[in-house]
RNA sequence: GGGCCGGUAGCUCAGCCUGGAAGAGUGCUCGGUUGGCAUCCGAGAGGUCCCGGGUUCAAAUCCCGGCCGGUCCA
């Protein structure tokens, strides 16, 4: 934090209004007050005390608060926007929304791109999973889902249209003329916050021991160390939803404000008794005392809640550990809701691991509490009571409890290893922390879980408080999302730093061929012209190869880059053009139509399966080539044969209907309000004006490629190719155009070679094949029989010689190692016998279980040989005689009884 | 994206550490027993030990590379 003057938060409005700054005498945070109370009215500093605080407004639903918030500041001159997904698609640094902020970075909170509105309000679902820990056992402290109301300004200099004064004005006016606070119970913190790469002075507003709102005022941007002003001014407040609701409703719990009706129900489901509403409450109010990283905080809570309300700690204990657990299915399953609902698909990576990691955690509480609930039917119930709040969740209903059914059987797999885990561990007696960490590591059972089951075993296993920070420090250090591929190399940013932007034909004219330019640069193998209708790599589309002609001759590209809007043609090795010369310029047509084609196609197909699959459908990668083109969709299943068929028909039909395709560019503001974030699929562009193409009635999307005009230039669509490259993701490859009767052509040729290996065409192709395999089957069973004959002749014809008591036997020349391997196997079932067997360059020796290898072994080593064995068996490799191998045994034997 | 674990009979897995004849249970087929339910007894079929390379006289086993699956973490 840089040095704060305090004058940054000495706000004419305090001063006209009467509020004085004071220091709470427990944490020695300043803060503004009209009251006379000693602290700052947050905890820890203070336990909850709003429950008594005479606030006027009716007790207010979660949604009566929001739409009280954003009506309020509607008759205040702001626009209401509405939310944005949780999953943060537009932002490649982010994952989840874990604030209304979240919705304007980075385009807009650093100028590039106008606000939809200004100043405007929105609230905003948002997710943090940072304490998933913690719910419940805080009674509604740590929650990983809530709503953000904000109402955010954003000046700029020629523009302003609010700061500080009016800001904190608008806060109390809300709390005490539309909550009801009495004002000389709101209190103004000051404070710091820093997030993103911004940061600012901020005010927290408190009530009665809750914080209620942060009223941050982002004015610099985070340079290393240094703190360098924004050229943007931005108001960005965050009030808790729940917490408004909560201070009306003086409910027992945050738990019973959010969720109502809820509350009793999966109490009951779960087959959980309810905890005394007093109880709860006590629980509640001293909620704050409880600092989740130290146990013995939530034992010393327990104990004092009990002399509270007069109960015994272990009956406190228990009925509050246990209510602890349904609140948490409460959490985790809305916030489930909303990410299904807006389309996160599990994964074991990426945003679909976090969207797993809530499903496993609420999977686990569900088993602890011996609960024979389905997750699928808790989401229901959250759907059917959030529905009208988050429409998306009753749109993708059956997507949302497909993938709550398939999770819940995948765990329950884990689960059904854990009886053979606890046994043989129960085995090994003592059971370490290392573990514990390597079952959860690497096959994911919950120690808390496993160690109950070895509970039946008589087996004591201590799961460390600090298991998971353990584990967090194995797994230490990794980056986030992989750098940015570099593509062109470092020289190439240097080349062409002081060109001019190229002119780019081929957004004017995507189907020109040709082109009259000037040289710009000519260096090595690279060459800039002032105009060109080469398309440089981008958006999963190929760069254009070609030819340039100048005076000098004809040289060849091979592929073509953007470098900061400088197109670089590359060469085909080095080769120099004078600069300022005139030359011609030319793809290589049929490549770049595959290419268009292809491209065009990718985008038809995506949104073939969105309607196919459902909403959840989401680009997870791309690259059009001119043999095929290839997506990677978001996905929790393998697609079967008949939705397969299903997307490749849809394609097709929006060929043959000859649809219209359009490329437009707009302010991604403008974009992202017209067709939402959907229009990111392909990646989020950096600039401020986006390029988007829209297939008529079809699709729009973000993207900077080269487009056919019409759908029925693609010709038609054959997906080659569906596999799964990754849990949750999934690879479709399809051909189009001029390369669908390729590939039919090579298929054709494949059976062409079939054919002829076969003796067989056509129809008859598979009665053919159908009856070789069963030949073959035939003479399997025919080899079998004569093996049978062949082992039985042996058998019989086999010739013994004695020595020492022992019979043995000298076998030549087996050809058949499997009926070797058998005869030599009965022959020494009886006691005292030696087989020998001659092969090549190889002796192997099999002796009945009373004896051992070793003599003869050792025998053989000395005259020559390699190898050994052990037991009854031995192989050595040694070239010798029938007669000699008879003399070596009876030697060994010999030799062994000195 | 990284770490860890795994891939052996139709299925569930043991064997791998410490290299030396490919195993169990279940399911399947056949025969017997039984009035039906997971009855019992006996016999039999069923294997690219994921793929490729290396080490070795010898690799399911050790080493390297790859593929596939799982899992944890970012």
């Amino acid at each position: 934090m840089p040095n704060t003057q305090e004058s940054e938060y000495r706000l004419d409005f305090f001063k006209i209004q009467g509020y004085s700054r004071k220091v709470c005498t427990s944490c020695g945070t300043p803060f503004w007050t009209k009251g006379n109370n000693k602290h700052c009215a947050d905890i820890p500093c203070t336990e909850y005390y709003f429950f008594d605080l005479p606030i006027a407004s009716p007790r207010l639903s979660v949604r009566e608060a929001r739409n009280k918030f954003i009506s309020f500041f509607a008759s205040r001159g702001h626009t209401p926007i509405p939310p944005k997904p949780v999953l943060a698609r537009w932002r490649e640094d982010l994952y989840l929304t874990i604030a209304s902020i979240v919705d304007f970075q980075p385009h807009i909170t650093s100028g590039i791109s106008p606000p939809p509105a200004n100043p405007l309000v929105v609230s905003q679902p948002c997710i943090r999973l940072d304490d998933v820990d913690n719910v419940g056992i805080t009674f509604g402290r740590h929650l990983t889902t809530f709503e953000m109301a904000a109402h955010h300004a954003f000046n700029s200099p020629d523009k302003q249209i609010y700061w500080k004064d009016e800001t904190v004005r608008l806060a109390k006016e809300f709390f005490t003329e539309e909550i009801g606070v009495p004002e000389e119970q709101l209190n103004f913190k000051e404070s710091w916050w820093e997030g993103g790469g911004n940061a600012g002075p901020c005010f927290e507003v408190t009530v009665g021991g809750l914080e209620v709102a942060t009223l941050v005022f982002m004015q610099y941007s985070i340079n290393g160390e240094k703190y360098e002003p924004l050229q943007l001014k931005i108001v960005d407040t965050g009030y808790g939803v729940e917490r408004i609701a909560w201070l009306t409703q003086k409910s027992p719990t945050a738990f019973h404000v959010i969720y109502g009706d809820l509350v009793p129900s999966f109490f009951k489901r779960l087959g959980i008794p309810e905890p005394e509403a007093e109880v709860l409450k006590t629980a509640s109010v001293l909620a704050g005392k409880i600092d989740p990283d130290h146990w013995e905080t939530v034992k010393k809570h327990r104990i004092e809640v009990a002399s509270r309300a007069g109960l015994s700690v272990n009956e406190v204990e228990s009925q509050l550990t246990r209510a602890a657990r349904v609140f948490q299915v409460l959490d985790h399953s809305k916030t489930l809701a909303l990410m299904l609902g807006d389309g996160m698909v599990p994964s074991n990576s990426g945003e679909g691991y976090l969207g797993r990691l809530v499903l496993r955690r609420a999977l686990k509480v569900l088993k602890l509490l011996g609960s024979d609930a389905r997750l699928s039917e808790l989401l229901k119930k959250q759907v059917e009571f959030w529905g009208e709040d988050f429409p998306q969740m009753k749109r993708n209903l059956t997507y949302i409890l497909e993938v709550a059914e398939d999770e819940q059987r995948k765990f329950e797999e884990i689960l059904s290893k854990i009886p053979t885990v606890a046994l043989s561990l129960s085995k090994k007696g003592k059971i370490g922390e290392g573990e514990l960490i390597t079952l959860y590591d690497s096959q994911g059972i919950p120690p808390d879980i496993l160690s109950k089951e070895l509970d039946k075993y008589g087996v004591k296993v201590n799961v460390p408080e600090n298991f998971y920070a353990v584990l967090a420090k194995k797994h230490q250090s990794a980056p986030l999302r992989g750098g940015k591929e570099q593509r062109s190399p470092k020289e190439l940013g240097e080349l062409v730093k002081d060109l001019s932007k190229t002119e780019k034909l081929y957004y004017q004219d995507q189907y020109r061929r040709e082109t009259e330019a000037t040289v710009l640069l000519s260096k090595g193998e690279y060459l800039v012209l002032d105009r060109t209708v080469f398309y440089p790599q981008g958006g999963g589309q190929l760069g254009d190869q070609g030819t340039v002609v100048g005076n000098y001759g004809e040289a060849r590209v091979a592929d073509t880059q953007d470098v900061k809007g400088v197109v670089v043609h590359i060469l085909e090795g080095e080769r120099r053009f004078t600069e300022g010369q005139k030359v011609e310029a030319k793809i290589d047509w049929k490549r770049r139509y595959r290419l268009m084609r292809h491209h065009t196609a990718t985008h038809v197909v995506l949104a073939a399966a969105k309607r196919v699959l459902g909403e959840h459908v989401w680009q997870a990668g791309a690259e059009k080539t001119p043999e095929k083109g290839r997506l990677d969709i978001t996905h929790h299943r393998m697609p079967t044969k008949e939705e397969v068929r299903k997307i490749e028909e849809l394609a097709n039909n929006v060929i043959l209907d000859r649809r219209v395709v359009r490329s437009m560019t707009m302010t991604r503001t403008e974009a992202e309000s017209k067709f939402g974030v959907n229009i990111y699929e392909g990646g989020v562009p950096i600039t401020k004006d986006i390029r988007l193409i829209e297939i008529e009635n079809w699709d729009v999307e973000a993207c900077g490629g080269t487009h056919v005009l019409n759908t029925g230039e693609i010709g038609g669509i054959k997906i080659v190719n569906v596999e799964k490259i990754q849990d949750g993701v999934v690879r479709l490859e399809f051909v189009a155009g001029d390369q669908v009767s390729n590939y039919a052509t090579s298929l054709e040729e494949n059976l062409d070679q079939i054919s002829s290996l076969l003796g067989s065409k056509g129809g008859q192709l598979v009665d053919r094949l159908r009856r070789r395999l069963d030949e073959a089957e035939r003479r399997e069973e025919l080899l079998k029989r004569y093996r049978t004959a062949y082992e039985q002749l042996l058998l019989e014809s086999v010739r013994w010689i004695e020595a020492d008591g022992v019979r043995i036997s000298v076998l030549d020349q087996l050809f058949d190692e499997e009926v070797a391997k058998r005869v030599m196997r009965r022959l020494t079932e009886v006691k005292g016998t030696i087989v020998v067997r001659l092969d090549e360059d190889m002796v192997q020796i099999a002796t009945s279980r009373d004896l051992d290898v070793g003599p003869i072994v050792s025998k053989l080593l000395k005259v020559g040989g390699k190898g050994g064995g052990k037991g009854t068996m031995a192989t050595v490799s040694l070239k010798i005689d029938k007669v000699t191998a008879e003399r070596l045994v009876r030697e060994a034997l010999k030799d062994n009884e000195k």
